[in-house]
DNA sequence: AATGAACAAGTTATAATACAACATTTTTTT
DNA sequence: AAAAAAATGTTGTATTATAACTTGTTCATT
């Protein structure tokens, strides 16, 4: 049976008490030497706790300044754990649960949009439907559905759409024109399917072209990785052979 | 302008090599010193950076066995969000989020179980229907709906849930045999409906009640939550007086 | 009295050295 | 060949020191 390691107790204790709101968001840690006095542990121990503190974002640390409680984010708090995504995840299992979480982003986005988002929306279906064959649609496809997700008015499932496209920003991209070029499907007509039912207010029709144009990105993707997958099988055998 | 720490290069280097594949998922990374020496840095430096990629979940270090890079887990992957998310959500908007992945979660349940996973659920049930009023009525309702969304064979989703409950567990706790209490909706006939459209392959069904169930949760929580807001903030009050 | 500059003190980042506590590998013994 | 012991390797912790920064205090100037 292993015991808890120092630092995993110097972590443990500083979690609990930012946890417990008794350290309070942007308030000063104590020094790393008045900690390791407090645990009776040296400043190496308490270093140690800390840097796993500050990778997930609860601390920031100020070389000379201190150590500080992070203020709660309304935006990429998630950000720090996109390598635990992709280290973890496969692209159709997002893509998958994006079906669900586009949906509900869109309905709330529906009943929550100000004209200035719908304005915002607007332009980037512009942009969409004068982007050279060539052009950057990825950057414009993020674009749209986050802006969607941002007025769903829900932090964390904004939170977990911008790490889905973090991830996808890694993964995808080398393949993305493949997978969205304009002879694969109407992509453009999509986005501005869904956009017409949020400016119409129709939730139900928004979430219903949002669901289909998912699904088509998704059996467009398994038609194209399929390919790509037997492709790189193939260069695998040889180099094995 | 800050100069990126040395520690940060490390994180970054040896994440690189992760992501990229290069260094293989249960593959054991060089030993603190030889990454000292492939860098020029001190172990330190090193060990700060490898503290990181431990806190997010990348590798997992064995005390005098060395550092290896974690293999992509089926269960429990995103434990390591659990703190971030305590820090920067709320509980209505979990619980917001909740209906739509809880929706997703029965209805690829009710597609995908098992005459074991049936049986399994409605185990849970019976003991529901026999808890005694003061028993824990928390962990059944978690192990139920866990059980949907192990059985929705979406990983990514069973492993949202996870942490969500992780969230509940931390925060709602306390207060929760208020929100559930029998009196205040008919708590075990809801999952009892939501068990039987399960059992009956009524995937449409099984989602009405679901999302029926998440709504009356929400809404029960808001008139208690208000209440006991009330009080403490009534409570606040008179400390400042 | 107010403001800015200089200095002192405080704090994190990094390094070197050492030892403890473990894991893994090699060698020796049975 | 298998088991035990020894050697080697590796992470966890400690101590001491310095570098590089931030923050606070004091002093000088206006």
């Amino acid at each position: 049976m292993k015991r808890k390691s120092k630092s995993q107790k110097v972590y443990d204790y500083i979690e609990e008490l930012i946890i417990s709101g008794e350290y309070k968001p942007g308030e000063r840690l104590p020094s790393e030497a008045q900690l390791g006095e407090t645990l009776k542990v040296s400043r190496v121990s308490v270093r140690a706790g800390i840097e796993k503190l500050s990778a997930i974002g609860l601390v920031n640390k100020k070389k000379g300044g201190g150590t500080y409680v992070n203020r709660p984010k309304n935006d990429n708090y998630l950000s720090v754990f996109t390598p635990t995504l992709l280290h973890n995840t496969d692209y159709l299992e997002l893509m998958e649960l994006r079906r669900a979480l586009d949906s509900l982003s869109v309905q709330l986005c529906t009943q929550n949009i100000t004209e200035a988002g719908t304005r915002k929306l607007g332009k980037i279906i512009d942009r969409m439907e004068h982007l050279e064959e060539d052009g950057d649609f990825f950057e414009l496809d993020k674009k749209f559905h986050l802006l969607v997700s941002k007025y769903s008015k829900n932090r964390f499932l904004h939170n977990i759409h911008l790490i889905i496209w973090d991830v996808l920003q890694k993964t995808l991209r080398p393949n993305y024109t493949k997978v969205t070029e304009p002879s694969t499907y109407d992509r453009v007509g999509e986005h501005k399917r869904i956009y017409d039912a949020i400016v119409h207010k129709d939730e139900n029709l928004a979430r219903i072209y949002t669901v289909h144009h998912l699904e088509k990105v998704i059996d467009t993707f398994k038609c194209v990785y399929n390919e790509a997958y037997q492709e790189a099988f193939e260069k695998n055998q040889k180099k094995e052979t």
